[in-house]
DNA sequence: ATTGACCTTCCAGTAAGTGGAACGTCTATC
DNA sequence: GATAGACGTTCCACTTACTGGAAGGTCAAT
């Protein structure tokens, strides 16, 4: 199969599929003409980088994960550890995002948004004191 | 002031100043010695950057913000509007990663994390057919 | 023979810095 | 005056995970 086809079962660009090769996740048989040839196992390998991706692993996580994926004597807990380390990233990040819209709302709740130049945004900007 | 004593004021690495002098953020005067001498409106400036930058605001938003800032005739509701656009983004934001918490706990919850290789994370990424 | 879709490689760029090498300058101390 | 070390300078490479584009080769159909 040509990479226009294994990019359509993969729901993954022909490029990103380049670019795996070049980053040695994925590496495809070639036929003789040079055009690489990917096998069922090469489309499974790759729709499931594209899943983990999407689930926010990154690359290296993707690599670790799929090393655990091929290896058919892999316990459980490596790939739970995995996924609970990602669970606490992302809930630290919601956090992280939940201040910074408090921060935001306070200081927008405080601006008229009209035609004069005074604007506590900009006041909270200048000053460096933080309205949260 | 020297670009250390700046980098202490703004609560910026000294390498990110000598940065945001590269992208055009804030230009410095220089010293006969070569030095970047920077006056309390650079500082003022830096220190925007940083809070602007803290709150999620890219370069060329802080760009933006900056001019406006420099504007002493702009208007509050073109600031408001910045700073409701960045607080739609978070809440997007937000929304995307509690929707990966959601989908990692449920895989999780469903795995042994035992010894044995049995996985259903690894099931889901597998299979592409997602869980939530 | 030619068109158009597909494939190839390679180079450059993205955002926002960070790290390091190699070298210049300033200040204090001996 | 020499020297140490703390600071400054430039430049280049690296990061993440791709994306865009140019220049060119291949394939299938007309």
């Amino acid at each position: 199969m040509n990479i226009g086809a294994a990019a359509k079962l993969a729901s993954l660009p022909a490029k990103t599929i380049r670019y795996y090769e070049e980053i040695n996740l994925v590496q495809p048989a070639r036929a003789e003409n040079g055009y690489r040839e990917y096998c069922e196992q090469d489309i499974h390998c790759l729709r499931f980088i594209q899943r983990a991706r999407s689930l926010g692993f990154s690359i290296e996580e993707c690599r670790s994960l799929l090393s655990l994926y091929k290896d058919e004597q892999r316990a459980s807990a490596d790939v739970k550890t995995l996924a609970q380390a990602k669970i606490a990233e992302v809930e630290r990040k919601i956090k992280e995002l939940q201040t910074l819209k408090s921060t935001l709302k306070a200081l927008v709740s405080g601006c008229h948004g009209d035609q004069r130049p005074e604007c506590p945004i900009m006041d909270d900007l200048a000053s460096g004191r933080q309205v949260l």
